[in-house]
RNA sequence: GGGAGUUUAGCUCAGCUGGUUCAGAGCACUUGCCUUACAAGCAAGGGGUCAUUGGUUCGAAUCCAAUAACUCCCACCA
């Protein structure tokens, strides 16, 4: 059977993830092997696959691979997260495209719209993971919204509430006039804007003037502001109660420019004299600072928005007009009216909404929120005291400042698409005759009843809040919902599979989710939801630019899957990101990985290519083959499982690189390679089978789809042995991932060195002009003791193609030399004329350069200092150094005098 | 404004508690090869004052300080 020269992924690819799937081979159940879970972070249910997503699923699929066959029960288990806010919105958009309004549909109605959108779009993400070849245990596929997890966060809710965690109160919020909706400090991003700074002058009441010396100055003060828009709610002017300049105007009242309305001059110390004029405007229902004077001073609050962003009946004559419309229209007029003293460019940051890009308003209103303090004083401990250990560790420094500065969390969307609080309202009658509305937190309609009844002996309508949580507020219990160990804290799986292993995730989500599940696990299993987190980086482009869709610089994914295979596009991606790095992503980086699995496919082409030989003897180079292959195994084994633990993902998969494609290919299989026609014995053939599988389970992890492709044609290899053991469920990922063992250290060194030899022998064929298929010989000045181990001859024989080696204790007349170490090898040129020139220029160069080295050793040596302080052993080196060197020099000399005679 | 991090070859990065792992790796590059596994390849090779300046030390890429550049996070300066 001819076998591609090409190595062809798609087949193969949807070839086994098929077969794994019909195999059930990703499905974990509790048993009693150590558990290893990982929870995905959840994408958005109608999102599509992009370059972060691929990065973190890679490394998670590592992970969970990596620990399979170490023997732990995997369990990966995916879901998908309801995204409340821009789900909501791409459904408002379909509708509107369809010329329905939103506000035209009844809650039910547009909910049915929605769950109609989640269904058909709902899960792509998902499938488009399989093509990666996530090992996700599917039938556990989970949804933020789906009935256990709607309960689980209902119950939450209602516990917090009963613990006096959540609390409804008018605060000022983060709007977004977009979605409508309140959003969070964290959703707040802030960005540079050049804008400009108004200077607007507000006339002092009845144009009273100050008076200087008995002099008439000003009659009116200059406040600084970039939101001239906002001067219709002033309710007052505030100065600092040290400024000079100011103090005339103490008790007075000021006009507000353009509006007409008469507003106080306060003080206050929060103004800083150095900005602007020293004069702030006190805007208290749109701005943080001005609404906590406004309740210091007890200053009225006027708002002038909508929520929409547009002004409302307050806004007088422009009410109605956008709030940007707005500014422009209002500094035309006032202008006009010479209010404006003058106008600076500025530039400050400008909150926008994270989710529709917004720029965020402040407003007053009522919200639900969670009390952080307590919560968030445990979740710093476990990190802290290292139960919970980040990769890499920097992090821990934002975490931590994040977390002692924590603010309350509001938890309240006004959207639909969500969980919807169960807060239930009454209206009282009370004795005097007023109305009184009372809350009641009940997980279910019918429980709030019931508790109306038994508290206030109300049989009435219960009129439930209109409002959703948050998304983040079903995404951190995660780790314990997708268990069910909210709603049944002592079942069998979450006892068996929480705390949960490694979470991956990107470190922008550090406090919206990462944190946050760190204190529902504490406070619902008093214990950490994960013992290790690793952040990826973010994917940027050639340039350093974050990958975005309005940019249009990110590839996509399934497209680059198609291109390079899933294999090779998972290796481009780890090979360029070690933890907490960003990713600079160039789309060429996975021709690498490409070629690796080419390589691996011409390596099993060779290999199957051989014919085998029972009745031949190995020989005994084939046997030192073997002996090395396996040592140096062991050693890259070693240095691999030191880098898993460090999730150092990078190194790993670059020291697996190496060892297959130059250990393996390059040089283990040139070592026992029959010549072309022979055989090659049993034994070798069958030892270097054996040796092909355990690399592909080193490879696996990393590129699971060539690995088991391969692996299963090695099942048909070796006729004696494997056969039987391939049963109908056999796959290299259900194999025990070999482990490193005692290895000698000084057989590698030997073996290094006879690679230098041939390696010399090559390099001399270079620069000789000298065909491979000339057959040179070697001699080889015998070192005293230390040096050259003629058990690796055969093989310098074979791959330097070396007719015989030699070993004198003379030097060698006309033949031209090199040196490995302090190995003197001479390659005598038969009817060849040697350049005695270029051979000595070569030879003076080396001298030159290993008198130089001498010279600082000799200066090292001589400096009393260093023989006296140093340590024994560095001091012992520095002379050893010196023996080699004047070794060398002697030889080079010698040497140099040779070809001169 | 506060905090953190980075700076080593053309690119992306390793270099732990100072000393033979000390200047490394992969890719890219150069030269020669279509050598019956692989040109998505083989063989050989050339690249770096370890950001700058000082200091500590017998000895610094490594420790300390300052400077510069870049990156990220946090913060209500109108």
């Amino acid at each position: 059977m001819e076998i591609a020269s090409k190595y062809d992924p798609r087949a193969v690819e949807e070839k086994w993830y098929e077969f794994w799937l019909e195999k059930k081979l990703f499905h974990s159940e509790p048993d009693n092997r150590r558990a290893y879970t990982v929870v995905i972070p959840p994408p958005n249910v109608t999102g599509v696959l992009h370059m972060g997503h691929m990065l973190n699923n890679t490394i998670q699929d590592v992970l969970v691979r990596r620990a399979r066959m170490m023997g732990k029960n995997a369990c990966w288990v995916p879901g998908t997260d309801h995204a409340s806010i821009s789900t909501e919105a791409k459904v408002v958009k379909m509708l509107s495209e369809k010329g329905i309004d939103k506000r035209s549909l009844t809650r039910d109605e547009f909910l049915k719209y929605a769950w109609e959108w989640k269904e058909k779009y709902g899960g792509i993400i998902l499938k488009q993971l399989r093509k990666l070849g996530a090992s996700c245990d599917w039938d556990r596929t989970a949804f933020t919204m789906d009935d256990i997890r709607y309960e689980s966060v209902i119950r939450v809710f209602v516990d917090l509430y009963n613990k006096g965690l959540i609390y409804r109160g008018a605060r000022m919020v983060n709007w977004d006039p977009q979605a409508l909706t309140a959003v969070s400090d964290e959703e707040v991003i802030y960005k540079e804007s050049h804008g400009k700074l108004f200077y607007l002058k507000y006339f002092v009441e009845n144009r009273e003037q100050r008076t200087e010396n008995g002099v008439l100055g000003k009659d009116y003060i200059v406040v600084a502001t970039t939101r001239p828009e906002t001067i219709m709610g002033d309710t007052a002017v505030c100065v600092h109660p040290e400024d000079e300049r100011y103090q005339w105007l103490k008790g007075k009242r000021v006009i507000v420019p353009g509006v007409g309305r008469v507003v106080p001059i306060i003080m206050d110390e929060y103004v800083d004299r150095e900005f602007g004029t020293g004069a702030l405007k006190i805007t208290p229902a749109h701005d943080i600072n001005d609404y906590n004077l406004g309740l210091k001073h007890s200053l009225e609050s006027i708002n002038i928005f909508n929520d929409n962003g547009t002004l409302n009946e307050n806004g007088g004559k422009y009410a109605g007009m956008d709030r940007f419309a707005c500014r422009k229209a209002i500094m035309k007029d006032l202008e006009e009216a010479n209010l404006v003293e003058k106008t600076e460019d500025y530039v400050n940051k400008v909150g926008h909404s994270e989710r529709t890009d917004a720029v965020i308003e402040p407003k007053l209103s009522t919200q639900w929120f969670v009390k952080m303090s307590e919560i968030a004083k445990k979740a710093l401990e476990v990190v802290e005291n290292g139960r919970i250990q980040f990769h890499p560790e920097k992090f821990k420094n934002s975490y931590r400042h994040w977390l002692e500065n924590i603010k309350d969390w509001c938890i309240s969307r006004q959207l639909w698409w969500g969980h919807r609080i169960p807060a239930y309202y009454l209206e009282l009658g009370t004795e005097s005759g007023e109305r009184r509305t009372e809350i009641i937190v009940a997980v279910s309609e019918d429980e709030a009843r019931k508790i109306a009844k038994e508290k206030y002996g109300y049989t009435g309508v219960l009129r439930q809040d209109e409002d959703v949580l948050d998304t983040w507020f079903s995404s951190w219990l995660w780790p314990i919902s997708l268990f069910d160990g909210i709603r049944n804290p002592d079942n069998e799986e979450i006892k068996y599979y929480y705390p949960t292993d490694d979470l991956i995730t990107a470190p922008d989500i550090i406090f919206f989710w990462v944190a946050r599940m760190i204190m529902a696990g504490e406070e619902y299993r008093d214990e950490v939801p994960f013992k290790h987190v690793y952040f990826t980086g973010i994917v940027r482009d050639k340039l350093g630019r974050k990958m975005s869709k309005s940019l249009g610089n990110s590839p996509d994914p399934i497209e680059l899957i198609e291109k390079y295979g899933a294999d090779g596009v998972r290796m481009g991606m780890l090979l360029t990101a070690p933890a907490g790095n960003d990713l600079p992503f160039d789309e060429s980086i996975c021709e690498q990985g490409r070629n690796f699995a080419n390589k691996i496919w011409n390596a099993l082409r060779l290999v199957k290519g051989w014919t085998v030989s029972s009745e031949l003897q190995q020989s005994a180079e084939n046997a030192v083959s073997i002996e090395w292959m396996e040592q140096r195994m062991a050693c890259v084994l070693e240095q691999i499982e030191k880098d898993f633990e460090q999730y150092r993902l990078s190194e790993a998969l670059m020291s697996t690189y190496k060892l297959i494609w130059d250990d393996f290919c390059s040089w283990f299989l040139e070592m026992i390679k029959p010549a072309y026609g022979s055989p090659i014995d049993r034994e070798t053939y069958n030892a270097a089978i054996r040796i092909f599988e355990r690399l592909m389970c080193m490879l696996h992890p990393f590129m699971p789809f060539i690995t088991e492709e391969i692996w299963h044609i090695l099942q048909t290899c070796d006729e004696n042995e494997n056969v039987a053991k391939l049963g109908e469920n056999s796959s290299v990922m259900m194999q025990h991932m070999p482990v490193s063992v005692f290895f000698d250290q000084r057989m590698l060194d030997d073996c290094d060195l006879a690679r230098e030899i041939i390696a010399g022998v090559r390099n001399t064929r270079n620069s000789k002009g000298l065909s491979p298929k000339e057959v040179l010989d070697l001699f080889v000045v015998k070192g005293d003791g230390v040096g050259f181990n003629p058990r690796f001859d055969g093989i310098v024989k074979k791959l330097g193609n070396v007719g015989t080696i030699e070993y004198v204790s003379e030097k060698v007349d006309g033949a031209v030399s090199f040196m490995v170490g302090t190995t003197e090898c001479f390659i005598p040129l038969k009817n060849k004329d040697i350049d005695v020139d270029a051979e000595c220029k070569k030879l003076e160069e080396e001298l030159k350069y290993a008198e130089g080295f001498l010279a600082s050793v000799m200066k090292k040596l001589g400096n009393e200092k260093f023989v006296n302080g140093a340590p024994e052993k560095v001091v012992a080196v520095e002379r050893q150094k010196k023996a080699d060197a004047e070794k060398k020099i002697e030889a080079l000399k010698a040497q140099i005098e040779l070809l001169k005679k």
